[in-house]
DNA sequence: TTGCCCATGTAATTTGTTACATGATTTA
DNA sequence: TAAATCATGTAACAAATTACATGGGCAA
């Protein structure tokens, strides 16, 4: 965030973090955001220096040096490109649905709806608010996607919901065709599928 | 994972969370998954015994309890539901766009879809080879949750990429406008934006 | 018969959070 | 003037990865 330009404590890094990058890249906490400032100083990515009077109590200030510069350009540009990290608790409980009752899983998934829709509204405010300043261009695009992405994820809770309904009725007849107990996989049935499939997927590249 | 009654290893575990649980929850490393196989066992929620024999160096299999059912269960159905967790690095390429040339970044978005489409192509697959097994009813429609994700992704990627080209116009015009320097936004200008916007935000509850 | 993948783990390290401490400033 | 928020940090802990070690089975 220091590749912006501006000179910023760690306060102001972890609320703008919230503000932007935390709907599509965790937000840290304000300890690893301090901890983490003082590493790029050491090497030597960062400046700093303490503010005084005007209302503050010794606020410390980073500024990013033209090495701290390059070595994020270089990050940005060749770096190898990842694939996103997701941790979707609530599709995790789908997963288990076995152990809720369905309709419990359907009010799982609308009060996912609803928090999805709030930050949704957030960040549709934020990207209008980013569009005052030309530095912010960028940051604008990435908010667009965010907003894009809450709307997305509410269709896909949507759809997930008629599904459970379904997954519930196949279990409920395996059960009845199983004197009532909860069907068990064959063992490592999974397994031979994940074996041809693979091997399906190595002979199609 | 153990939830679905099977005897499995950890190696198991991982090859399997790899396959279905990887797509919308991260896959721990196979050291994660040794260690805390060992801690469900210590506090009751599992069992384990050691597999000899038929080409098996003592390969180590663990059983959940009622105990650990129960646990998982209560997790499940009362747990508070934390949001999504995402770390979408292309995404903050993206912000940091100013730093890349935009053909640079048009080339990382587009062979980030082509990632995306890889893993579509295999979750399909493994969808489809789910639904032979009812037991595995609930992870399916988690599948096909995950299946449509890449879909989305997909669409809000080719977005992202035309979106790229009027962010970078915005930036060039400020250029201009700016002797040819990087506009620097107003000093913590992004603060009051933040505090208008919290305001407004709060006021709407 | 050599090299590769299966399989199981341990140790060291990194990454990230929570809990706590502290004081200054704003606002109700 | 009390309570909330701003602001900065430290210490303890938890989560997760990488590097490493080891041996068995299988295919070229």
């Amino acid at each position: 965030m220091l590749a912006f330009g501006e000179e910023v404590s760690g306060y102001d890094i972890k609320k703008w973090a919230d503000w932007s990058i935390g709907h599509f890249y965790w937000s840290p906490s304000f300890s690893q955001v301090y901890s983490e400032l003082k590493r790029l100083e050491s090497h030597g990515y960062a400046t700093s220096r303490v503010q005084h009077g005007s209302g503050h109590r010794g606020r410390r200030v980073y500024q990013i040096t033209e090495s701290g510069r390059r070595a994020v350009e270089r990050w940005s540009n060749q770096s190898p490109i990842d694939p996103p990290m997701l941790k979707h608790s609530v599709l995790l409980r789908v997963c288990l649905g076995h152990l809720n009752e369905p309709d419990r899983l359907k009010e799982i998934l609308q009060e996912h709806i609803a928090h999805v829709d709030r930050m949704r509204q957030r960040v549709a405010t934020d990207a209008r608010a980013a569009a005052a300043e030309p530095a912010w261009a960028y940051p604008r695009i990435a908010m667009q996607w965010s907003e894009r992405y809450y709307a997305a994820e509410r269709e896909l809770a949507l759809q997930l919901i008629k599904d459970v309904d379904e997954a519930a009725a196949v279990l409920a007849r395996a059960r009845q065709e199983n004197n009532g107990e909860f069907p068990t996989p064959q063992p490592n049935r999974w397994r031979e599928v994940e074996r041809k499939v693979r091997a399906t997927d190595s002979a199609g590249r």
